[in-house]
DNA sequence: ATTCATGCAAACAATTTGCACGATC
DNA sequence: GATCGTGCAAATTGTTTGCATGAAT
Protein backbone atom coordinates (compact mmCIF):
# COMPACT_ATOMS: atom_id res chain seq x y z
CA UNK A 1 0.00 0.00 0.00
CA UNK A 2 2.62 2.55 1.05
CA UNK A 3 4.15 3.90 -2.47
CA UNK A 4 7.07 5.27 -2.64
CA UNK A 5 8.84 8.37 -4.45
CA UNK A 6 11.39 6.90 -7.04
CA UNK A 7 12.57 9.34 -9.59
CA UNK A 8 11.26 7.33 -12.18
CA UNK A 9 7.61 8.06 -11.41
CA UNK A 10 8.50 11.84 -10.86
CA UNK A 11 9.95 11.97 -14.17
CA UNK A 12 6.58 10.36 -15.97
CA UNK A 13 4.60 12.23 -14.64
CA UNK A 14 6.42 15.83 -15.03
CA UNK A 15 6.53 14.68 -18.54
CA UNK A 16 2.79 13.99 -19.27
CA UNK A 17 2.56 17.19 -17.91
CA UNK A 18 4.77 19.12 -19.90
CA UNK A 19 3.47 17.78 -22.91
CA UNK A 20 0.48 20.13 -22.75
CA UNK A 21 -1.99 19.24 -24.99
CA UNK A 22 -0.02 16.72 -26.54
CA UNK A 23 -2.07 13.95 -24.95
CA UNK A 24 1.12 11.68 -25.19
CA UNK A 25 1.38 7.89 -25.42
CA UNK A 26 3.09 5.62 -23.57
CA UNK A 27 5.72 5.06 -25.95
CA UNK A 28 5.61 9.13 -26.43
CA UNK A 29 6.49 9.24 -22.74
CA UNK A 30 9.15 6.70 -23.09
CA UNK A 31 11.27 8.15 -26.04
CA UNK A 32 11.63 11.30 -24.67
CA UNK A 33 12.42 9.97 -21.11
CA UNK A 34 15.27 8.42 -22.69
CA UNK A 35 16.88 11.07 -23.86
CA UNK A 36 17.77 12.13 -20.13
CA UNK A 37 17.35 8.80 -18.69
CA UNK A 38 18.77 5.92 -20.87
CA UNK A 39 18.32 3.50 -18.67
CA UNK A 40 14.74 3.77 -18.26
CA UNK A 41 12.54 0.72 -18.79
CA UNK A 42 9.15 0.79 -21.15
CA UNK A 43 7.94 -1.54 -18.32
CA UNK A 44 8.41 1.21 -15.64
CA UNK A 45 6.30 3.89 -18.01
CA UNK A 46 3.50 1.50 -18.16
CA UNK A 47 3.84 0.93 -14.81
CA UNK A 48 4.05 4.53 -13.67
CA UNK A 49 1.55 5.19 -15.86
CA UNK A 50 -1.13 2.89 -14.43
CA UNK A 51 -0.02 3.57 -11.17
CA UNK A 52 -0.60 7.58 -11.75
CA UNK A 53 -4.04 6.89 -13.25
CA UNK A 54 -4.99 4.04 -10.59
CA UNK A 55 -4.41 7.61 -7.73
CA UNK A 56 -6.18 9.81 -10.19
CA UNK A 57 -3.28 12.08 -11.17
CA UNK A 58 -3.45 11.11 -14.78
CA UNK A 59 -6.55 10.46 -16.99
CA UNK A 60 -6.36 7.52 -19.39
CA UNK A 61 -7.55 8.29 -22.67
CA UNK A 62 -8.67 5.57 -25.46
CA UNK A 63 -8.77 6.73 -29.00
CA UNK A 64 -10.06 4.38 -31.84
CA UNK A 65 -6.57 3.14 -33.53
CA UNK A 66 -3.30 3.17 -31.93
CA UNK A 67 -2.33 3.37 -28.05
CA UNK A 68 -4.05 4.79 -25.10
CA UNK A 69 -3.17 8.30 -24.27
CA UNK A 70 -2.92 10.60 -21.25
CA UNK A 71 -4.06 13.45 -19.97
CA UNK A 72 -3.96 15.94 -16.85
CA UNK A 73 -6.74 15.58 -15.57
CA UNK A 74 -7.58 19.68 -14.79
CA UNK A 75 -11.08 20.04 -15.13
CA UNK A 76 -13.31 17.39 -16.51
CA UNK A 77 -13.39 18.01 -19.96
CA UNK A 78 -13.82 15.75 -23.41
CA UNK A 79 -11.38 15.19 -26.47
CA UNK A 80 -11.75 15.76 -30.27
CA UNK A 81 -9.87 13.10 -32.68
CA UNK A 82 -9.65 13.76 -36.10
CA UNK A 83 -9.63 11.04 -38.20
CA UNK A 84 -7.55 12.34 -41.03
CA UNK A 85 -4.13 13.61 -39.34
CA UNK A 86 -4.58 11.74 -35.80
CA UNK A 87 -4.59 14.88 -33.53
CA UNK A 88 -6.00 14.80 -30.52
CA UNK A 89 -7.60 18.11 -28.73
CA UNK A 90 -9.12 19.18 -25.62
CA UNK A 91 -12.54 21.11 -25.25
CA UNK A 92 -15.03 21.89 -22.90
CA UNK A 93 -18.90 22.05 -23.26
CA UNK A 94 -21.34 23.38 -21.23
CA UNK A 95 -23.88 20.70 -22.32
CA UNK A 96 -21.39 18.52 -20.27
CA UNK A 97 -21.85 20.28 -16.88
CA UNK A 98 -25.36 17.74 -15.83
CA UNK A 99 -24.52 14.81 -17.47
CA UNK A 100 -22.50 13.14 -15.33
CA UNK A 101 -25.38 13.71 -12.76
CA UNK A 102 -28.34 12.48 -14.88
CA UNK A 103 -26.42 9.57 -15.66
CA UNK A 104 -25.56 8.47 -11.93
CA UNK A 105 -29.50 9.46 -11.24
CA UNK A 106 -30.92 7.69 -14.27
CA UNK A 107 -28.86 4.42 -13.72
CA UNK A 108 -28.05 4.54 -10.20
CA UNK A 109 -24.14 3.83 -10.98
CA UNK A 110 -21.76 5.54 -8.74
CA UNK A 111 -19.83 7.53 -11.61
CA UNK A 112 -16.15 8.21 -10.96
CA UNK A 113 -14.94 9.34 -14.04
CA UNK A 114 -16.37 10.25 -17.48
CA UNK A 115 -14.76 10.01 -21.03
CA UNK A 116 -15.97 11.41 -24.12
CA UNK A 117 -14.42 11.11 -27.84
CA UNK A 118 -16.10 12.78 -30.74
CA UNK A 119 -14.94 11.71 -34.12
CA UNK A 120 -14.82 13.71 -36.85
CA UNK A 121 -12.37 16.07 -39.19
CA UNK A 122 -10.49 19.24 -37.86
CA UNK A 123 -10.43 22.44 -39.44
CA UNK A 124 -6.51 21.90 -41.07
CA UNK A 125 -7.99 18.76 -42.22
CA UNK A 126 -11.57 20.13 -43.87
CA UNK A 127 -9.64 22.69 -46.10
CA UNK A 128 -6.72 20.61 -46.92
CA UNK A 129 -9.18 17.73 -47.82
CA UNK A 130 -11.03 21.00 -50.45
CA UNK A 131 -7.79 21.83 -51.86
CA UNK A 132 -7.06 18.72 -52.74
CA UNK A 133 -10.41 17.85 -54.61
CA UNK A 134 -9.55 14.51 -55.58
CA UNK A 135 -11.81 12.69 -53.76
CA UNK B 1 -14.93 -0.34 -54.44
CA UNK B 2 -17.40 -2.82 -55.26
CA UNK B 3 -18.32 -4.93 -51.96
CA UNK B 4 -19.38 -8.06 -52.60
CA UNK B 5 -22.34 -10.06 -49.97
CA UNK B 6 -20.30 -12.73 -48.65
CA UNK B 7 -22.17 -15.54 -46.01
CA UNK B 8 -19.64 -14.12 -43.91
CA UNK B 9 -20.18 -10.81 -43.39
CA UNK B 10 -24.02 -11.30 -43.73
CA UNK B 11 -23.23 -13.59 -40.51
CA UNK B 12 -21.38 -11.20 -38.56
CA UNK B 13 -23.77 -8.47 -38.37
CA UNK B 14 -26.90 -10.16 -37.97
CA UNK B 15 -24.46 -11.96 -34.74
CA UNK B 16 -23.85 -8.48 -33.50
CA UNK B 17 -27.44 -7.32 -33.91
CA UNK B 18 -28.89 -10.43 -32.17
CA UNK B 19 -26.77 -10.09 -29.54
CA UNK B 20 -28.89 -7.11 -27.97
CA UNK B 21 -27.00 -5.47 -25.77
CA UNK B 22 -24.32 -7.45 -25.37
CA UNK B 23 -21.69 -5.25 -26.81
CA UNK B 24 -19.59 -8.33 -27.99
CA UNK B 25 -16.09 -8.16 -28.57
CA UNK B 26 -14.79 -9.70 -32.33
CA UNK B 27 -13.71 -13.03 -30.42
CA UNK B 28 -17.26 -13.38 -28.85
CA UNK B 29 -18.72 -12.74 -32.35
CA UNK B 30 -16.41 -15.44 -33.80
CA UNK B 31 -16.71 -18.17 -31.13
CA UNK B 32 -20.53 -17.77 -31.65
CA UNK B 33 -20.48 -18.21 -35.22
CA UNK B 34 -17.78 -21.18 -35.52
CA UNK B 35 -20.99 -22.99 -34.13
CA UNK B 36 -22.64 -23.00 -36.87
CA UNK B 37 -19.83 -22.26 -39.48
CA UNK B 38 -16.94 -24.29 -38.08
CA UNK B 39 -14.81 -22.94 -41.50
CA UNK B 40 -15.25 -19.43 -40.51
CA UNK B 41 -11.70 -17.48 -39.34
CA UNK B 42 -10.91 -15.05 -36.67
CA UNK B 43 -9.59 -12.69 -39.46
CA UNK B 44 -12.84 -12.40 -41.45
CA UNK B 45 -14.77 -11.30 -38.34
CA UNK B 46 -12.12 -8.77 -37.86
CA UNK B 47 -12.19 -7.78 -41.24
CA UNK B 48 -16.08 -7.42 -41.29
CA UNK B 49 -16.20 -5.58 -38.40
CA UNK B 50 -14.15 -3.27 -39.14
CA UNK B 51 -15.62 -2.67 -42.94
CA UNK B 52 -19.13 -2.91 -41.27
CA UNK B 53 -18.16 -0.32 -38.88
CA UNK B 54 -16.50 2.10 -41.84
CA UNK B 55 -20.02 1.75 -43.39
CA UNK B 56 -21.95 3.30 -40.33
CA UNK B 57 -23.47 -0.24 -39.80
CA UNK B 58 -21.71 -0.92 -36.62
CA UNK B 59 -20.34 1.43 -33.71
CA UNK B 60 -17.11 0.47 -32.27
CA UNK B 61 -16.72 1.16 -28.72
CA UNK B 62 -13.13 0.88 -26.49
CA UNK B 63 -13.49 0.14 -23.84
CA UNK B 64 -10.83 0.29 -20.48
CA UNK B 65 -8.90 -3.21 -20.31
CA UNK B 66 -9.69 -5.68 -22.70
CA UNK B 67 -11.26 -5.65 -26.64
CA UNK B 68 -13.01 -3.32 -28.75
CA UNK B 69 -16.71 -3.87 -28.46
CA UNK B 70 -19.55 -3.64 -31.13
CA UNK B 71 -22.69 -2.06 -31.01
CA UNK B 72 -25.86 -1.30 -33.89
CA UNK B 73 -25.80 2.44 -33.80
CA UNK B 74 -30.08 2.56 -33.34
CA UNK B 75 -29.85 5.78 -31.75
CA UNK B 76 -26.69 8.18 -30.83
CA UNK B 77 -26.75 6.74 -26.72
CA UNK B 78 -23.80 6.67 -24.05
CA UNK B 79 -22.56 3.49 -22.39
CA UNK B 80 -21.80 3.00 -18.56
CA UNK B 81 -19.10 0.37 -17.91
CA UNK B 82 -18.95 -1.01 -14.32
CA UNK B 83 -15.49 -1.45 -13.34
CA UNK B 84 -15.78 -4.61 -10.63
CA UNK B 85 -17.87 -6.60 -13.58
CA UNK B 86 -16.95 -5.20 -16.22
CA UNK B 87 -20.37 -5.39 -17.93
CA UNK B 88 -21.49 -2.71 -20.17
CA UNK B 89 -24.88 -0.79 -21.05
CA UNK B 90 -26.58 1.77 -22.65
CA UNK B 91 -28.09 4.70 -21.41
CA UNK B 92 -29.54 7.69 -23.69
CA UNK B 93 -29.45 11.25 -21.63
CA UNK B 94 -31.27 14.49 -22.35
CA UNK B 95 -28.03 16.31 -21.87
CA UNK B 96 -26.45 15.13 -24.78
CA UNK B 97 -28.91 16.60 -27.48
CA UNK B 98 -26.98 19.49 -27.98
CA UNK B 99 -22.94 18.44 -27.73
CA UNK B 100 -22.91 17.34 -31.12
CA UNK B 101 -23.96 20.99 -32.45
CA UNK B 102 -22.03 22.60 -29.47
CA UNK B 103 -18.65 20.58 -30.11
CA UNK B 104 -18.95 21.36 -33.85
CA UNK B 105 -19.30 25.16 -33.78
CA UNK B 106 -17.05 25.87 -31.11
CA UNK B 107 -14.16 24.00 -32.82
CA UNK B 108 -14.99 24.00 -35.86
CA UNK B 109 -14.63 20.13 -36.03
CA UNK B 110 -16.76 18.03 -38.77
CA UNK B 111 -17.87 15.74 -36.27
CA UNK B 112 -19.01 12.28 -37.57
CA UNK B 113 -19.10 10.58 -34.10
CA UNK B 114 -19.49 10.88 -30.60
CA UNK B 115 -18.29 8.46 -27.73
CA UNK B 116 -18.83 8.49 -24.73
CA UNK B 117 -18.65 5.96 -21.59
CA UNK B 118 -18.90 6.36 -17.87
CA UNK B 119 -16.85 4.51 -15.88
CA UNK B 120 -18.37 3.82 -12.53
CA UNK B 121 -19.84 0.97 -10.19
CA UNK B 122 -23.46 -0.74 -11.23
CA UNK B 123 -25.94 -0.97 -8.44
CA UNK B 124 -25.41 -4.78 -8.09
CA UNK B 125 -21.81 -4.28 -7.48
CA UNK B 126 -22.89 -1.76 -5.22
CA UNK B 127 -24.79 -4.01 -3.09
CA UNK B 128 -22.24 -6.97 -3.38
CA UNK B 129 -19.47 -4.70 -1.74
CA UNK B 130 -21.77 -3.18 1.03
CA UNK B 131 -22.52 -7.12 2.15
CA UNK B 132 -18.95 -7.93 1.81
CA UNK B 133 -18.03 -5.50 3.96
CA UNK B 134 -14.31 -6.34 4.36
CA UNK B 135 -12.73 -3.84 1.86
C1' DA C 1 16.04 -4.42 7.07
C1' DT C 2 12.00 -4.55 4.64
C1' DT C 3 9.51 -4.38 0.64
C1' DC C 4 8.29 -1.59 -3.23
C1' DA C 5 10.06 -0.33 -7.76
C1' DT C 6 13.22 -1.03 -11.59
C1' DG C 7 15.23 -3.11 -15.81
C1' DC C 8 15.41 -6.68 -18.74
C1' DA C 9 13.51 -10.19 -21.56
C1' DA C 10 10.01 -13.10 -22.41
C1' DA C 11 4.96 -13.69 -22.45
C1' DC C 12 0.53 -12.20 -23.71
C1' DA C 13 -3.58 -10.27 -25.91
C1' DA C 14 -5.76 -8.05 -29.60
C1' DT C 15 -5.49 -7.11 -34.11
C1' DT C 16 -3.42 -6.96 -38.82
C1' DT C 17 -1.20 -8.74 -42.89
C1' DG C 18 0.70 -11.69 -46.93
C1' DC C 19 -0.55 -15.03 -49.78
C1' DA C 20 -2.88 -18.73 -52.41
C1' DC C 21 -7.39 -20.27 -53.11
C1' DG C 22 -12.45 -19.70 -53.54
C1' DA C 23 -16.74 -17.05 -54.17
C1' DT C 24 -19.33 -13.20 -56.00
C1' DC C 25 -20.38 -10.06 -59.37
C1' DG D 1 -13.16 -14.18 -65.72
C1' DA D 2 -11.88 -10.24 -62.97
C1' DT D 3 -11.30 -9.06 -58.42
C1' DC D 4 -12.92 -8.90 -53.81
C1' DG D 5 -13.18 -11.80 -49.75
C1' DT D 6 -11.71 -15.89 -47.20
C1' DG D 7 -8.82 -18.93 -44.40
C1' DC D 8 -4.61 -19.89 -42.61
C1' DA D 9 -0.41 -18.78 -40.32
C1' DA D 10 2.88 -15.56 -39.31
C1' DA D 11 3.75 -10.77 -38.10
C1' DT D 12 2.78 -6.50 -35.51
C1' DT D 13 1.42 -3.61 -31.92
C1' DG D 14 0.44 -2.44 -27.32
C1' DT D 15 0.91 -3.93 -22.83
C1' DT D 16 1.87 -7.10 -18.92
C1' DT D 17 4.63 -10.24 -16.14
C1' DG D 18 8.47 -13.05 -13.70
C1' DC D 19 12.51 -12.55 -11.74
C1' DA D 20 16.87 -10.89 -9.83
C1' DT D 21 18.78 -6.59 -8.43
C1' DG D 22 18.53 -1.80 -6.62
C1' DA D 23 16.44 2.02 -4.02
C1' DA D 24 13.25 4.27 -0.77
C1' DT D 25 11.40 4.07 3.62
Amino acid sequence: MAQRNTVQRALVLKTVQGMQGAHPTADEVFSYLKVAQPAISRATVYRNLAVLHENGVLNRLKVPQGADRYDTPATTHQHLHCIICGKVEDITLESFKNTLEEAQSKAGYRILNQETVFEGVCPACQIKKREGEKE
